[in-house]
DNA sequence: CGTTATCATATTTTT
DNA sequence: TATGATAACG
């Protein structure tokens, strides 16, 4: 490695890194942990030290295993460290713990009596299986919900206990019930050739644990092990990668205790805290240089987080100056806030901001419709990200549950789903009669129907419905055997079986936007199929994969949109201009947070949102707001108060310095933004006619409380709620 | 078997 | 306020 060209090569890539860092990316052999503030530069580290790996001949490139939380950032990462090397590294493992666990378990899943198409089962195909399982239990589904069992059971296995070791533990009724029910799921999800996202991990844990030549194959091949985002990571996560590790004993993690956000779906934040005690050799670089944001808003950051108790102490600093305070706003109520939020971003795009460069952040989803309601009627265009995935949506899980059939002919629940999309009269009765047939014989569901003249009570019209069926399906199959391109499969696949037809048949608008989503589908596999190498078993490759990809990457940096999204969303991006509103108790932190003794899992979000801003951080509260249609009073977030005053610029206070009391002496906000609802109210009422700048001309035909009126527009027919005062009408 | 009406219910969600 | 699930009806 000591030739002068590789060695330059090696000055050029530690230039430019701070000390800390180069110490991280430099570090030898043995345990290392990288305890990275917020944008101190964690992926770059990581990025470099793979890399500096590499380059030095530490490692091969088939060594080393990257592992990530999401696609985006191990396809970021991959790039990168492409970018650094100037090469290819396609025998570099770089990338999610669930894909290298499916990748490990196409492999090995046998000796666990899977076959290698095994099916991946999301959230929502695993839900109604566990709902299967409590209808068989007899258990009332409306006080046990599936979702709550499911989140139970996940819970169960994301500390390694299956449902033997779970039962032995558990004493309430609920429990108990959880304890049968999660017995007959994963007897079922087996049977069923089926796994869900847990398993992946847990089954990857077990193949390690139970084979050792498979231990040591992979222990021995993974000279490095790097993981990113690791205070998020759960038990079997951490099992997974103590497994992998044994051998070289290299393992790097990356991550900061203060954005542990994921505890709530198992994530245990003393896998960091504790580290040094796990690995007592450990060497640990903390990086608290922050390359992102005005020490007004870090300093902001540090106090709030220094109320937690459990943490490892960091002090965010930068020297990029304190640039101007944090805008704390207390409005009447959410409509107001969101109105002072627009009106702010209108007047930032005026003052030559790019919409692009803002962000809104919320602590619930459900906060972002007034936020929208009040975006669309200014008529600025914005984005939201993490609502309806395209992956999620009906029609395209539709489309990969007919895949996955073809290849899995075990699979119960994409079975039920397509059986009757579309309709072809095969109703719930039929499809029981069916599934019960095949449990007693102990045959596949895919026999089962086959020979549908053989299973007890069906009609004959269910029959002949089946035989059709089936015999479609039939070709289908045969075509996955002549390896016919999984595009190609797809697009005739959705003809043959009618689906196509039957939305075109809707002729409704939003069928047309599902035609296009199952275009873009057929898109994505023949993308697929233009760089899949020429191997066996393409189709359960292809489905595997579609399965660990949670959103298609919507996020667009386009220019002209505004980002809202949930603050857990917005962690690892950073925006010049931020937004978090909902600043009240009981919303953030939020209540039930508060009930479950999460206090200091929000305010490490608190934390999270509050880092993403690089220049200008605005924290909005309402003092009024409507939850679940009930009017709620909240008080102003705890997390205000733990900003020092002299950080902020706060409105409805009397501030210490002159200047800002001046211009606004007492309540800012209940004055305008009240007076000015209530005053718009008589200006419309019923059967008005009004012209809308967009939508021409229409007729009032109700008037509500809040100076809403309703329009009927005679060009598209359709009635809308408009804010009289901003809505852009006029009376006629 | 499919459609409609009513009722309960309501964080966050990388895979 | 909105959605989703079940129950009753056609």
């Amino acid at each position: 490695m000591a030739d002068t060209a590789s060695q330059s090569r090696i000055e050029e890539l530690l230039a430019g890194l701070n000390a800390p860092q180069r110490e991280a990316v430099t570090h030898g052999d043995g345990p290392l942990l990288i305890l990275a503030g917020a944008g101190t530069g964690k992926t770059r580290v990581l990025t470099h030290r793979i890399a500096f790996l590499e380059g030095t001949g530490m490692a091969r490139a088939n060594e080393i295993l990257a592992i990530t939380f999401t696609n985006k950032a191990a396809q970021e990462m991959r790039e990168r460290v492409e970018r650094l090397l100037g090469r290819r590294t396609r025998a570099m493992w770089v990338m999610t713990f669930h894909a290298a666990c499916a990748r490990m378990l196409r492999a090995d899943a046998h000796r666990l009596g899977y076959t290698r198409q095994f099916t991946i089962y999301d959230q929502a195909d695993a839900r109604r299986l566990v709902k299967r399982s409590l209808d068989e239990l007899g258990v009332d589904t409306k006080r046990f919900t599936p979702g709550a069992v499911h989140h139970q059971i996940s819970d169960a296995k994301n500390k390694l206990r299956d449902a033997e070791a779970y039962s032995r533990l558990v004493g309430s009724y609920f429990e108990t019930t959880v304890a049968d029910a999660y017995r007959i799921y994963e007897r079922e999800l087996h049977r069923m050739n089926a796994m869900d996202f847990d398993d992946l991990l847990v089954n990857a844990v077990n193949v390690l644990q139970l084979f050792q030549e498979v231990r040591d194959r992979y222990s021995t091949a993974f000279r490095h092990v790097l993981v990113d985002e690791y205070q998020d990571t759960n038990a079997v996560q951490y099992r997974w990668l103590q497994l992998l590790a044994s051998e070289h004993r290299n393992l790097a993690v990356v991550g900061d205790d203060a954005q542990s956000i994921y505890g709530f779906r198992g994530a245990d934040i003393g896998n960091i805290l504790s580290f040094e005690e796990t690995f007592p050799d450990a060497h640990v670089v903390k990086l608290e240089q922050n390359y992102r944001s005005t020490q007004t808003i870090l300093s902001a950051a540090n106090a709030v987080i220094a109320h937690n108790r459990e943490q490892k102490h960091k002090s965010l600093w930068t020297n990029l100056g304190q640039g101007e305070p944090i805008k704390i706003r207390e409005l009447d109520d959410e409509h107001a806030e969101g109105r002072y939020v627009v009106g702010e971003i209108e007047r930032l795009v005026d003052e030559g901001a790019s919409r692009a460069e803002i962000a809104v952040f919320y602590r619930t989803n459900a906060q972002s419709r007034v936020i929208e309601d009040t975006l669309v009627r200014r008529d600025i265009a914005y984005q939201v990200i993490g609502g309806t995935k395209f992956y999620e949506r009906a029609e395209v899980k539709d489309a990969i549950a007919y895949l996955t059939v073809l290849g899995n002919p075990q699979d119960v629940v994409s079975f039920t789903r397509i059986v009757n999309s579309p309709r072809r009269g095969i109703g719930q009765t039929s499809l029981g009669r069916v599934i019960a047939h095949a449990d007693a014989m102990g045959i596949s569901i895919w026999q089962a129907a086959a020979h549908a003249d053989q299973v007890p009570g069906l009609g004959t019209a269910a029959v002949r419905s089946l035989g059709r069926f089936m015999d479609t399906m039939q070709d289908l199959r045969e075509r996955v055997e002549q390896r016919v391109p999984i595009g190609d499969l797809l697009e005739s696949l959705l003809h043959d079986t009618g689906y196509i037809d039957a939305l075109q048949a809707e002729r409704t608008i939003e069928a047309q936007g599902r035609e296009e989503n199952l275009a873009e589908l057929v898109e994505v596999a023949r993308e697929f199929d233009a760089t899949a190498e020429e191997e066996a078993d393409t189709l359960d490759v292809f489905l595997q994969g579609v399965a660990l990809v949670a959103d298609a990457d919507t996020r667009t940096d386009d220019e002209g949109l505004i980002t809202l999204m949930t603050i857990h969303n917005a962690k690892g991006l950073e925006y010049p201009i931020v937004f978090i509103a909902g600043m009240e108790e009981g919303v953030f932190p939020h209540s039930r947070a508060l009930d479950e003794g999460g206090l200091e899992e929000e305010r490490r979000l608190a934390y999270v949102g509050v880092t993403r801003a690089m220049r200008s951080l605005y924290l909005t509260s309402a003092r009024r707001r409507a939850v679940f249609g009930a009017t709620q009073y909240g008080m102003r977030s705890r997390f205000l108060d733990e900003i020092p005053p002299q950080l902020t610029d706060r409105a409805d206070e009397p501030r210490i310095r002159a200047g800002v009391a001046a211009q606004r002496p007492g309540s800012w906000a209940s004055s305008s933004s009240s007076t000015r609802t209530e005053t718009a109210v008589p200006a419309f009422r019923m059967g008005d006619d009004v012209a809308h700048a967009a939508f021409g001309a229409g007729v009032v035909t109700g008037v509500e409380a809040g100076g809403i009126v309703v329009v009927r527009f005679a060009g598209d027919g359709s009635e809308r709620k408009l804010m009289a005062e901003y809505a852009p009408i006029t009376k006629l």
